[in-house]
Parts: C-alpha cells; structure tokens; sequence
DNA sequence: TCAAAAGTGTTCGTAATACACCCATGG
DNA sequence: CCATGGGTGTATTACGAACACTTTTGA
C-alpha cells in the first residue's frame, strides 16, 4: 500500500503501557507478523491521522491493540524518537507515551484482551533482557520505566496501577515492584497517610486471609507529592 | 510554495534558547515578519528535512536564525506539540527542544548575532507576560523555563549558562536567576564544592573589583547531582 | 582601615532510617 | 493462642537553614 522509498516523513505514535501482574511489572506488546523484526515483541503503536490530535492517536492505538476502551486511562507523553534509520522501510518519527493500567482483573482491561487480539502482556524484565523487542522499543521501553521510576517519587502516579479502592500494602507493592526492592512497610504508611493529597481513606476495611485488615483508600486529588517519597529513603 | 490545505502532516522543529543577560533570564525569539501572528515573537524553529535526524534538524535551525554554529551546544528534548488547530495553515507537529547558552558576551554566540539576523534575546518574562508569542510557544516556553528549573536541582546544567571558568559566584547567579530567589551564598558554596563531580578546582583565582579574589572552576563530568541541590533548600 | 565579596564553622530544627512494639484478625 | 500482616512509637542520624565569623582583596 506504501511505496518502499516515498520521499515523505511519516509520524507515528507508539505506547509503553505497563501494569503488573502477580507482582511482575508487565508491558503490553504485539508480536510482529511481519518483516522488519517478524516475531519480534513491539510497542503498540502507528500512523498519525493528519487531523488526529496526538494524545487521541495513542488512545487510539492502544484500544485497537487491546480491544477495549480505555477512556479514563492515565497517559502521559514520553519522548520523540526520530533517529533516520529506526525503521528500515521509511522515514518514521514517533512520539512515545507512558500509560500505567490497574492491575488487569480488576479493571476490565489486560488479561481480558480482546479475543484474536495479538496484544499480550510480558514481563517487562524479559523485554529487557533476552527478548529485545523490534525497532528501537527497547530504548523507549527504558525511558518509560525509568519515566515512572521518577514519577513514583514526586507524583501519584502509583495510585494508577492499583483498584480504584486500595490497600496500603498494596501501594506499596506498587513501589516495590517498580523500584525492584523492599520498602520498610512501617515507614511507608505512614510516609503515604502523611503525605497532603496522596490517599483519602475510605473508612472501609479489607480483609485478605489472615492478619488484621487493612484500611481502604482512594487516590487523592494531588498531583505533586509534597515531601517526596524519594527513592534512596524507604529502603 | 505550499498548497494552503494540503492532506499531508508537517513535521517542525522549534527550539527554546536561553541564556543571562545583565541578570535576567532571555529566551531566544525571532520576530513574525508573515501572517499568521505576524509581529509576534516566535521560538527559532522550522521544517524537519526527510532524512534528517530530529536534533540535527534543531541545531539548524538554530545556527540559521543566529548565523553561528552552535556544535558544541547542550541540547535536550522538551516534547512535541501537536495539537491540530496549533498552526492556522496546515497540521503541524513541532519537536520542542531546550538548549542553554553562556553569558553570549563570552561564547561568540548571542549578542553578535548575525547581521540581519531576525533573532534577538529577549527577557523571558516579557513573553511570558506582555508580549504572547506566536502559536503555542507561549505553553513551548513554560515548559522549557519549568524543565531548565527542575534540573538545576539534579544535574549539572547550570555550567552550561556560564563560561568554560566560571567562580561558584557565577554560578550562584544562575541559580537565582532561574529560580527567581536569593540564595544564601556560604551555603551555595558549601554544597556545590561538595557534590562529587559538580564542579572542579583549576587552581586559577578570578579578582573582580573589591572583595577577596573568587576561585575559578570548571564544570565536572557528573551528569546527575548526589545529593541534589533543592530548590526548598538554600532558600 | 574600611567595605565588600569569598569562604568556613556552628547551632538548631526537621526529617529519614531502623527497629521495637502494639493491634486485630484467621486458623 | 499463635502466626501474620497492619499500623504506631521512638532513638539515632543526617542534612538543610540560618547566621556568625574569618579571609583576602580594592579603594
């Protein structure tokens, strides 16, 4: 349908969503069907209408691959990859968001894909490692971790991968997971519950099994985290 | 040269440049001789060529509106705007960038601009008052001036606005300039002589007028400061 | 010798860490 | 009643803010 070597400039936008699931931080990638990188791992993504706002595209993008819609989704923009040579058939810029899903079950989206969908979630660790995804993911897929590696510090972005109505616990699984070590639980309750605008109890209590239940709580309206949950602290 | 309501998407460049000038923070701008927004103040930018890779396209434009070559300049990505109704003729994306020059005086760059060249430095808060600029550049250079802001605090680009030796005094203007807010000055020198990698000793002593004769430095090779400067901090 | 800027010492309050300990529930 | 996870109290330590003080120069 496109000429190998047409002299235009094509835009795309591509989408690093992650989540976890059964506490491994996920992302959500295509299996490529076809040349360059056939059975390669991809973002989803694609073209940009020519009257399609950018935002819209990813959104876009992400419900065809997934098969549902994702309205309400958190989604941030990243970075524009532009190199010349990122996609062998033609010229190709693409700007990169960061989209961060509950954790699937519980939210309708993710292991209820939809059917025929070829979107799946992968440890994003194996993404990492052995199986590097197709064009220049790979970089896009670190610059979104490490987007939300940051953003766990300063802003409440943890609250995006949990239920509408969480735990402490379970915010704190958030930050282990994606920080990849251990928090002291004590010194992060209370960092959390201290912290202007991060979480709103409910007054509801859950119960998991044994051990004395947890508080509920919904994500607060604060965007900035004022003092910040810095990285090196909670250790 | 182009047809006024063409199908096809255009992809810019636009560049926030900032510098000291006289104690006041300036952003680049080149004033609007064509509609739309003519005589309005605009960001130096332009089309991306095919084949050209996005910082170069950046850096070009650059040393087109100022007539001198700018190779060894910091530059770093800040986003890419593309809302569908940004540009009155025709869609267009625009790749944001943010680079940082020295005091112009000193680097052969600024102030000897070239002859007939549009771009003048302009105070930022002029443009960010009275004077809107043209587009959405007015939004380009609030994100620009934000992110010059944040990473005062954890990397090393302070360097980048003064001279290859620069005194901790030097500095410390920057800082205040950019933040908009006094510092106190033993604290200042405290901390940054003592973050490992910021700033490195030449031996050489700098005597400006009255006052005991300043140390001279060179900017170190840390890209991110351990511990970093808060902008709460040294307040 | 005085003013002015560079640079250092010192105190004080706040906040992070480590960890002890109590609470509430299921088995 | 005991194991388990939720949640709080507290001592120690580290660091930033404020500011007094010493140093080194030009006028």
């Amino acid at each position: 349908v496109e000429p190998p070597d047409d002299q235009t400039l094509h835009l795309g936008v591509d989408v690093v969503v992650l989540t976890i699931l059964q506490g491994e931080l996920c992302t959500l990638v295509v299996r490529r069907a076809e040349p360059p990188f056939a059975g390669r791992w991809a973002l989803p993504g694609g073209p940009v209408r020519v009257a399609e706002d950018l935002g819209d595209a990813a959104r876009r993008r992400l419900e065809e691959a997934t098969g549902v819609g994702v309205d309400a989704l958190r989604m941030e923009q990243l970075a524009t990859y532009g190199d010349p040579d990122r996609d062998p058939r033609r010229r190709t810029v693409s700007v990169a968001w960061l989209a961060i899903l509950p954790v699937p079950s519980a939210s309708g989206v993710g292991e209820g894909l939809r059917e025929g969908s070829a979107a799946e979630w992968v440890p994003t660790a194996r993404l990492l490692g052995p199986e590097v995804p197709a064009f220049d993911h790979r970089r896009i897929l670190v610059d979104g971790l490490e987007r939300a590696r940051a953003k766990l510090e300063y802003s409440g972005i943890a609250t995006a991968f949990v239920d509408r109505e969480f735990t402490i616990a379970a915010l704190r699984e958030v930050y282990e997971v994606v920080w990849g070590h251990r928090l002291d639980a004590g010194n992060f309750h209370r960092k959390v519950t201290r912290t202007e605008g991060f979480v709103v109890p409910t007054g509801r209590r859950h119960s998991e099994g044994r051990g004395r239940p947890a508080a509920l709580f919904t994500a607060g309206s604060e965007e900035v985290l004022h003092p910040p949950l810095t990285r090196r602290s909670l250790e």
